[in-house]
This record gives structure tokens, C-alpha cells and sequence, in this order.
DNA sequence: GGGAGATGATTAACATGTTAAGTTATTTCC
DNA sequence: GGAAATAACTTAACATGTTAATCATCTCCC
């Protein structure tokens, strides 16, 4: 189908593309910043997703084997910060890994609240056979969209991030408590 | 606590910031561009969740409510493109919606397989309830970032989606295929 | 006009995101 | 030295992401 076809088959024919000023107390909706940021990380998971779940491994399985390749050993929250994820997802894929044998676990030796993640064998042997792939993909985005500019992006983001570090939870009650 | 302190307690040292050349038959992690997309695009949302979440409304229903606030009214699958949702999601979103009186579903007049979808009036009220602290975050974050900037990343943003556009699934096969 | 195949939408099943509550171990501080 | 506050996970509960399967219509073509 590749075409719309329905704003003419109500019998009015009106908004035609949402482009224009149907009625909207807010800006555009393609223009929000968390949209765009959105569709750009999907089209670029688009092209992984598929080379990993040829080898069994889902996108954060994926990042947690990663960033457990650059060390011997650390702990969960370090982990959690690294690969970006939450506690609570973390404790589920690290049950699953550890239970594939990817991964081992063992309590820290002065505090036996923390755990000790690592990387296994057979968890290095599977980062091997997928890096290959994955890294031809990633050059293969650089070659497309342009080192230089891949670099400046990478860049604006970081500003990006850095820019709203500080910014403290806008809550309703906050923003609207000056007048 | 705002600090590491685990990397000297294991009783060796190693491997402080992952950033050297400990093993690693890949890039750097920090680097990957998921990870710098996904990080941005948290940064941002998480200055708009805490006022979504005062009115009842998680990240995805605010897209389908703020998208139907731009037509008249929308068919199932064009709403999923433009709200950037996957059908199922899309479902269960809707089903929910639906059940609170936000928006109001009717079957096509010519195709009863599909589903057309409009909101609410309780819906555009929420909508007017919620856009003025949202579009306030949205105004603190340009002032930080810059409006320039901000726009010139909504271009190299949607640039790398367009650069990405034509890359058909690179399948682990479709990769080593060659030799 | 009726059946094969395509299409729009939903359901199913599993994995993760998100917040809150619970568990166990540690630290503080009286 | 022991109760209360902290810390590091983990579980729980609910919402969404992701892929596959299902269901109901529609279209096409014989």
C-alpha cells in the first residue's frame, strides 16, 4: 500500500497531513526531540538486531557481554551504569547469562552484599563470533553517514547529555509554583 | 555516595575505567552509537516523565494523544508510523486508552478491517492539562542546549535515519558471503 | 461467486523498561 | 554492642518492545 488513503474516504477530506494547523496546543509533533532520537537509534538497531538474534542474544545481553570484555571483573552497579541499564533488568538477564554459563558471578570478598560479574570462556568464544559481523555493520554505517560527521555527532549528543545533567525533576507542582 | 569505590577494594586495581586495552576484540563500548543515541534520548525524557506520570499518562500514550491532537481522525496503521509504534503495542495502548475515555474507535466505512481512532473530548482536556509544563521543559531544554544546536541535531539526526534507510537486514550469512 | 492469497488488526509469548517494595548485609551512632 | 539508617541487590507488578501466530476481512482471479 505504501500510500494513505483514508482522509478521503470519511467525505470531508480536512487534515490532510498534519502538517498545518488542525488544532494543537503544543509544536509540531516530528519535531520533538525525543522522537527524532528515537527513530535515529531504531534505524541503527535495525541493522544489529538481526546478526544478534542469529547467535541468541537479545540487545542488552549483547551490551552487558560487552562491557564485561573490557574488564576482568566488576560489580553490578558498575555494570548497571556501563551498559546503561536499570537494576531490576540487569538482575534478570544476569540470572539468564549466568544460567547459559556466559557469565560468572561470585559475592565480592569484603562485602557480601555486592556481587563480582565476568565474562566466561564460551561468554568470549560467542563475543568473537558475533563481533565480526557487528563490526562490519557499524563500518559500513560510518562509511554511509560519514566518519567526520559520525564523530560530531557522537559530540552533540554527549553535550546533549551533558547539558541537561543538572536539570532537577520538572514536576508539576514545581514549574507551576512561581505565581 | 556520588563516587566509585569498588574498583580498590577487590584487591587489585586493574582495568579502572575500561577505557585502556584490557581484551577486547572491538571498538570501545562508550563509543557505540546505540549507546550514545539511547543515553541522550534518556537524558531528555526523563525531564518529561515525572509530569506525565502526575497525569496518568506514560510516554507512549502521551505520543498516540499529542499525534490524534494533530488530525481529525486516524486509521490504526498510520498511527503506529506517525506515533512510532509497533502494532502490537500500539493494541494494548489503545485498548487502555480507550477503557479511560480518552479517545473514541470506530470501524471504517468501506474496510471493516480497519480501525479508525480520534480523540476524546476528556482527551484534548488532559492534552491542554499536560502542555504547559511540557512545552515549558521543552523551552528549558533549548535555552540550555541551544536553539541552534538543537536544530542542527534534529538535521544530522534525521540525515543518519535517511543514510540508514536502504540497509537491507545484514544477515550473519549475507555478511560472510563473499569469500 | 468462491477460494487462494494479501491486508489490517489483535493476541500470544517472551524480554526489557520503570517504579515500588522486599531482603540481606553493612555502616552509623548513641 | 545493638538499634536505626544505608546500601546493594533482588522481586514484584505493570507497561512496552519484539517477533510470531491468529482472526477477520478484502482482493484478485479463475
Amino acid at each position: 500500500m505504501a500510500r494513505k488513503k483514508s482522509s478521503d474516504e470519511t467525505g470531508a477530506g480536512q487534515a490532510d497531513d498534519a502538517a498545518s494547523s488542525r488544532r494543537g496546543p503544543m509544536r509540531e509533533f516530528s519535531r520533538s526531540l525525543p522522537m527524532s532520537l528515537l527513530r535515529a537509534r531504531e534505524a541503527v538497531m535495525r541493522q544489529f538486531r538481526p546478526s544478534l538474534r542469529n547467535h541468541g542474544l537479545t540487545e542488552q545481553q549483547w551490551r552487558i557481554l560487552r562491557a564485561l570484555t573490557a574488564v576482568d571483573e566488576i560489580e553490578v552497579t558498575e555494570l548497571a551504569r556501563v551498559a546503561f541499564l536499570l537494576g531490576p533488568s540487569l538482575s534478570r538477564i544476569l540470572r539468564d547469562l549466568e544460567g547459559r554459563a556466559l557469565i560468572e558471578r561470585k559475592a565480592a570478598e569484603n562485602d557480601a552484599r555486592r556481587a563480582v560479574v565476568s565474562i566466561s570462556a564460551k561468554g568470549l568464544k560467542l563475543i568473537e563470533a558475533v563481533a565480526p559481523t557487528s563490526e562490519a555493520i557499524y563500518a559500513e554505517i560510518t562509511r554511509r553517514y560519514g566518519a567526520r560527521k559520525l564523530a560530531e555527532l557522537h559530540e552533540m549528543l554527549g553535550v546533549l547529555e551533558a547539558s541537561l545533567a543538572g536539570m532537577g525533576s520538572a514536576d508539576d507542582a514545581e514549574v507551576e509554583a512561581d505565581d
